[in-house]
DNA sequence: GTCTATACGAAGATAGAC
DNA sequence: GTCTATCTTCGTATAGAC
């Protein structure tokens, strides 16, 4: 139930969402959504917007045990492609509907300002053990999570995967440039710069 | 009204909007909406989403003119800088919000999408005229109109306008080198790296 | 052009049976 | 725990008077 409703912020934003289409989604049984969410549509979205955040992060760590934040970043703005496409450009980022909406639900934008600090701190993490120093790995981490959400928003607008994958390929760099590192360079912004 | 529509949007988005809202806002007849917008609050929407994103891209056309590029992506985060004060981060851009409950309103995706490849578009300009090559210049716009609309969403989310401060600092660092240029550096990345 | 009144539907939430 | 039925509120949109 927590995870349907998570898809559908996605799509629809939580607004946009009604408890009907969480009940029909989720096949949950329809009069047990106060039995389990006795604060109702509030909490539904404070939960669901915590689980997606975790879900990511979990994600992003993942992609991080290879100890190569260049292919991590690829992979984050990977996932991200996926769900473009898979959607047809109507998927977004769950966080970022709780954001906006979250004047109403405060509880759920709390929950979104925790996951992205949390993602972000993941990156920097991974930046300082690759000799970044701390503070320019705070506001690299920041840049790279800001980016990729960005790009996401332009290519729903566009309803076209290159701001994401134009995106994508500037942070690569940006980020080998940062951490010392060059791994095989394929991305865009890369081979124009050559 | 258009304006009204405008300014409720970065708030609250669309569907949190209300055409009571906008009446009361605006202080127009509460009469004449469908008078004067036959097409509804679809119809509303459209013409607010392009109303703002041709006022921002009055402003950093603007920005522009100085011939200063990283001097433009300093104006550009600084606006919405003040926006999220003023509002106590309550206020983020209309046209992400226009962009995320797209799906039931595609005029106004459409008009979002368009008002993004503006922005983007003034920037790769400015970019070109710099000795940027045209596909970097491409990209790099991208980046930046991707990440300041990101690090809105966060700074948002946070409460808290340093995810915008950290990005605008390290956008600033990489257009300089970008377009060959060398002003007056200030931003947090650049000093960090020295 | 602008007004009031209202139709119509949708959504959140509650009550009480099983 | 889960069901159905219902209450209430709210928002879009329309109708018809002025």
């Amino acid at each position: 139930m927590i995870r349907s409703a998570a898809v559908l912020f996605r799509e629809r934003g939580v607004y946009g969402t009604s408890l009907s289409d969480v009940v029909a989604h989720s096949e949950a049984p329809r009069g047990s959504i106060y039995h389990w969410f006795p604060g109702g549509k509030a909490q539904l979205a404070e939960e669901a917007t915590r689980y997606a955040g975790e879900f990511i992060a979990a994600g992003i760590a993942a992609a991080l045990e290879q100890d190569d934040p260049v292919a991590a970043v690829r992979a984050f703005a990977a996932l991200w492609r996926e769900i473009l496409r898979d959607s047809d450009f109507s998927a977004g980022c769950p966080i970022v509907s709780a954001t906006l909406e979250g004047d109403r639900t405060p509880a759920a934008r709390d929950a979104a300002g925790a996951a992205f600090a949390r993602w972000q701190e993941l990156l920097a993490d991974a930046f300082r053990s690759r000799g970044v120093t701390p503070a320019r790995a705070e506001s690299l981490s920041t840049l790279v999570v800001a980016a990729v959400e960005g790009a996401i928003v332009l290519s729903r607008a566009q309803r076209s995967s290159a701001p994401l994958e134009r995106v994508a390929g500037e942070l690569e760099s940006i980020v080998a440039d940062a951490a010392f590192h060059a791994p095989a360079r394929t991305s865009a912004a890369e081979s124009i710069i050559r």
